[in-house]
DNA sequence: GCAAAAAATGTTACAATGTATCATTTTTTC
DNA sequence: GAAAAAATGATACATTGTAACATTTTTTGC
């Protein structure tokens, strides 16, 4: 069974789980993620649906299933690029209560990193003492990837 | 003098320095910028200069003299929420190599942080062990601040 | 001082990202 | 099988940002 559909295969069974439906669309949408690889934009992620499944989804459609997908844990939002990506975790169980993403700003492509909880614990201190809260431990980081910076 | 007229006084000493111009709507968008007081978008600074100097500015303008104070390091770009702020340490001459934010995902409120080497160093640690560098040493970070928290 | 060059700004048109609103279809529940 | 709920369609529009070319202003070299 070969990648996209393991991953498919375990959001099923995660949104079963959890009682909500991973209909045909969201499915589709879900898979355009995880064929893309990288971070995509929602208009991105339409014609690659377009392409792959001769499936004609509405902007407005694409942003609600992500929205769903979001919701659900196995999409996230990278906010510093205005792009989607698949969470990198849907086929292993383990669930992961904080994410950090690497963004590369010239190509998209996104490592889903685990940082040290030294790091994170020190980050949050420097947040509360100024009078902030993290929200949804979401960490992104912007950087340049090694083949980008080759070139 | 008031706090504004300091800022201005000095980012016109430091263009002077660097041997380019601080004319008077690149003055008046920093005007702005530093009236706001959180970040703000291109178009409603587009509106507080309206307001404020009657000055009519179209957004290409906008855009291009904020791409010039970023340069100039008297502005920064938050990518995170799309919007922009006035550098917080234009009065104190001390240069900042590196930059850390932290915004207000509601209010836009935006505290500019100064991290221990300690956690930089780590972060930087982790993104070149994946093969990532990172840009312009600015990070941004996510949260909600204590008002909003409150309400 | 003045023409040529350079820098800054204006203008128009448009691309990309995202949402509000109401209509319709599909699925579930009782 | 009807009523309720969930999902999707469709339209229109808001927001953020840029490309390309024209015009104005400032500087530079003589």
């Amino acid at each position: 069974m070969g990648r996209v559909d393991r991953v498919i295969q375990q959001a099923e069974r995660h949104c079963k789980s959890r009682g909500s439906r991973l209909t045909t669309k969201r499915k589709q949408v879900l898979m355009g993620l995880v064929l893309s690889n990288k971070a995509v934009s929602a208009y991105e992620l339409m014609d690659t649906c377009k392409r792959a499944f001769k499936e004609n989804l509405a902007a407005m459609s694409v942003y609600r299933i992500l929205d769903f997908l979001e919701g659900e844990g196995l999409v996230h939002k990278l906010k510093l690029a205005n792009k989607y990506i698949a969470c990198a975790h849907i086929t292993c169980d383990h669930q992961h209560a904080a994410v950090q993403f690497l963004i590369c700003s010239q190509c998209s492509k996104v490592e889903e990193v685990h940082m040290s909880k030294t790091i994170l614990v020190e980050l949050d201190a420097v947040v509360k003492k100024v009078g902030y809260a993290r929200l949804n431990n979401q960490l992104e980081v912007s950087g340049i990837c090694w083949d980008c910076h080759a070139n």
